[in-house]
DNA sequence: GTTGCTACCGCAAACGTGTGCATCGCGGGG
DNA sequence: CCCCGCGATGCACACGTTTGCGGTAGCAAC
């Protein structure tokens, strides 16, 4: 074997000379350039050059722009491993969704994305797809990467995740929990208020049999969802029917399914009040499928507003979720956690009623319907123990 | 359930007695449980649990399985910035997608996280906001951060990376790159057979005004597909005419404008192909907000078969990307590299034309159309440097 | 009894960075 | 002349792992 490249630590002579030049026998990884190469360079001790490159006040400053010199000539990058090893904080988080394939997810980890971003913090992305068993193996891994902290959406663990975190250590902040019960940092959209607000539109409208189209799976925001659909026919003095409440899986295909039975019905309803806007794709096929108009025929309402929403034909009446802004809430939150503040609990945002075109007076003619001016209303907004 | 089982550290011997004893003044992080520790626990020597754990055959069976018991019942998770130190690889990948609002970045991304964690990488998540010099910045951070291997989707930059990556020297993979020329490894959809093969559908089905509404950024798909449609032109011998190429923005906002100004025409189109799925949503806004119907007015294609795609009324007529596999093929094709292997180059995956119904015969009457069967056709695939 | 082999296990040195503390040169005040 | 202070820098250690290599039993063969 020739021999392998023996490092010498000819620490005065000739400091830059016979560089390491690496034979392309095998593909050698050609070792990264640290601070004691450049330090070397330099003619400085490496503690000088970490400190350089930090501002730190403590080194001269004609010897720290020339440190900052050799070490941009030289093309050196700190390495965050070694850095995160000493000081003990990685400067990253962990982000779990149930898919990023989700739009909803998407979104709100945009907007994590951003204000980690902005804040020197690198995320991890990691899928749980919605399973809480694999929700929690992503979490261990996550701890193992020694992130500094975890944002889950949508955590099917919620609460039950508070023994493990005692023992790993890492503050987590959680959008939209699903599990029942309340954990300690989260932030939430109002769904009870939100899909009241949508019933008591469509009840204003006229509607007496609007149904609602559920996720079958029975989590947080479908209960309360579904407890806002019902508050607001108890308000206006309609009894609720178990039949008008069908339940789908949370995605158009399974949406449409429970849609149809809906439309089998012998009374069917002339309004729906979707779980969210992706029940809402289905539904409104199931619709157009049996040879029904929305909204002459049937008005139905999302949730979410996903970008899609306005460009539906008919454009969607959705609740709007402000995801973007919930992701940077609960990035933000995160933050202050991480800095040591303990003091932001649960936010809960308000969800807001956008009026579009899925939705129409009861019996109403088909022709040109009147411009929706997209008229909002701010629902439910406020923050407790903030 | 086993049972809580208190974290104990009075073995016997007082190995562990004064320790660095930190006062409190600060919140102390209170120091994870290192390998050290266990081996303290264990009476062996943390090199032994260290094998232990990974279970190297070097240690007797019987100590590994107290070890890794002791281990177990400590809550010990190693950790991998230690790991990454010594071993000089981190099993992290580093993703960059223009957004991951983007829908179809966030399916490519899905499927790379998907194949990641199959193979256990971790991916850190970042936003190049479709901006060349942010792109670089956030590639430079993700190399500090000593990925293993950096995937970016939708490159501004592409073999602009070259000098870079010869002094990152970290493996880089990239999907739909944008830049004009070759990367050396890249993962590509066939853009000009797709975006042929939509625009020869509609010439097939009697249109001779098709119109084309692409992306003014000027970027590598966009000039691939227009070139595709300009092709199947000149093989049906319709002369391109340039009022008809429009550019939007490749969002439904600006492609709203583009497709107005098509409108307004002296001789509008009676079809348009579309540079990709949101800019064909509108399209179909713009179209719609004329009084005309899709197909009966005019035939609209897209392009990527987004997952709404099929759900729009009418559902669209688009040139399917297998996103999700995409995103697996540049994962698979990274693992290669980071292994060694240096044989894969650039992949050229096919796309698929999937016939719904926005696209009808011209002059088509209005009433029930046709059953559109979805007939599809693959187009483009192949590989080179296999 | 020496040798050699096998199966285990520990020592020590890394990996690349941050940081408390000692050191050093030097100017000024006593 | 001595001491003190101060600004700038280096020393040494730590962070938590992995890994090459040397050591030590136990045992069989000679």
């Amino acid at each position: 074997m020739a021999e392998k490249d023996v490092k010498k630590k000819t620490s005065s002579g000739a400091p830059g000379g016979g560089r390491r030049e690496v034979r392309p026998t095998k593909q050698q990884p050609s070792r990264q350039v640290s601070i004691k190469d450049i330090a070397r360079l330099a003619r400085v001790s490496h503690p000088t050059v970490s400190r350089a490159l930090q501002n730190s006040p403590l080194v001269n400053p004609a010897t720290a722009a020339k440190i900052r010199k050799i070490a941009e000539a030289a093309g050196y990058r700190p390495s965050a491993v070694a850095r995160g090893l000493v000081t003990r904080r990685t400067r990253t988080v962990g982000l779990v969704v149930t898919t990023v394939a989700d739009p909803f997810a998407s979104a709100v980890a945009c907007g994590i994305e951003q204000a980690a971003n902005d804040h020197g913090y690198a995320v991890f992305l990691a899928n749980s797809n919605a399973d809480a068993e694999h929700e929690r193996k992503v979490v261990q891994a996550l701890a193992e990467r020694r992130v500094d902290g975890i944002i889950v959406t949508s955590s099917r663990v919620g609460s039950d995740y508070l023994p493990m975190l005692a023992q790993l250590n890492v503050p987590m902040v959680l959008v939209n929990d699903q599990y029942p019960g309340e954990f300690v940092h989260s932030v939430m959209i109002a769904n009870e208020e939100g899909s009241r607000a949508a019933t008591e539109y469509l009840i204003g409208m006229g509607h007496r049999r609007v149904a609602y189209v559920g996720d079958r799976s029975g989590y947080q925001t479908e209960t309360e969802r579904l407890e806002g659909y019902k508050r607001a026919l108890a308000k206006a003095g309609i009894e609720f029917d178990a039949k008008l409440a069908v339940h789908g899986d949370g995605r158009p295909e399974g949406a449409a399914e429970a849609m149809e039975a809906l439309l089998q019905l012998a009374e069917p309803p002339t309004a729906v009040c979707c779980y969210n806007d992706m029940t809402a794709l289905g539904a409104m096929r199931a619709i157009r499928a049996r040879g029904l108009r929305v909204p002459e025929d049937l008005s139905v309402t999302g949730f979410d507003d996903l970008f899609f929403a306005e460009y539906l034909e008919p454009p969607l009446t959705t609740v709007r979720q402000p995801m973007r802004r919930m992701g940077e809430m609960a990035m933000e939150n995160l933050l202050k956690l991480m800095s040591g503040e303990d003091s932001v609990a649960q936010v809960k945002v308000g969800a807001e009623l956008i009026v579009r075109k899925s939705t129409g007076r009861v019996g109403m003619k088909p022709g040109p319907q009147m411009r929706g001016t997209g008229g909002t209303q701010g629902l439910g907004a406020g923050r407790r123990n903030g």
